[in-house]
DNA sequence: TTCGAACAGGATAATAATTCTCAATATAGT
DNA sequence: ACTATATTGAGAATTATTATCCTGTTCGAA
């Protein structure tokens, strides 16, 4: 059974704290700052043991980087294609989806996500100074 | 602007006569058979960029690696969690979706995508072996 | 308590997927 | 044919993640 130490505590603290979806090198470096010898192997050993448990959520989007959130119901997302960004989308999950890809395919299901892309605020704004300037 | 070179065309020729959603490698493999002395590389780089001109469809799905589509018009996806296998799920693309994700969002929304996980017939099959025989 | 087994951590090596670099070749337009 | 540009193949480099290995910790049973 999963023991809680003080990393897989303050991993989950670290966590919960921002409202991001860090990747496992960011909350890395969130950690360090409180468990400054702490193996960048320890976060995601444990990152990916907490999400098998259902202690915490793991979001494989798009992009080449896993990202982890502390809230494990169901949510969507959207991504910035230009920074690699990820927020929540307040819209509501949509159950009867899941019937409806059920009906249609001989897989079983397991669960959805549906994920936008975008372009977040800090990059509109980039992109639009770096037009002018040209 | 971009050749049609001999490479590029057996590419895209090689995706679009399958129904799966191969990874860059698979494709690797399937071309080779074709262009023997062809590189893993050149693949990489031309499925980039036929998917920036559109003529094919990058689908960034969770797993490990990115998988490709000759299909470009927007559709759903189902991936087995066991094996990775992608598949097409043949429901409605949820239009309205798009404009209750940009009510509630300030990131310029270029796209979504909805991806189910679940289970796949053939490892539906090995999962049942594995437990009888236990 | 203390002994042993299982658990967990840190350091580092290994792997997997993808991207980059670069010299050689091919191509299009003049 | 000539030149500028695009493209290729080979292999090195990078990035993200996972595995290995050894050491220290902790939990229970004796």
């Amino acid at each position: 059974m999963l023991r809680l130490t003080t990393q897989r505590q303050v991993i989950l603290e670290e966590l919960s704290k921002v409202t991001s979806h860090p990747t496992a090198n960011e909350l890395y470096d969130l950690v360090r700052k409180r468990l400054p010898r702490i193996g960048l192997g320890t976060v995601y050993r444990n990152l990916e043991l907490m999400a098998d448990n259902g202690m915490i959520l793991k979001i494989e989007v798009g992009g080449t980087q896993k990202r982890f959130d502390a809230t494990t119901e169901n949510h969507y997302h959207i991504r910035c294609a230009e920074c690699g960004k990820v927020d929540d989308l307040d819209i509501p999950v949509l159950n009867n989806l899941v019937a409806q890809a059920a009906a249609t395919t001989s897989y079983q299901i397991i669960g959805h996500h549906v994920e936008f892309t975008g372009t977040c605020p800090a990059c509109q704004q980039r992109l639009a100074r770096e037009q002018a300037a040209q």
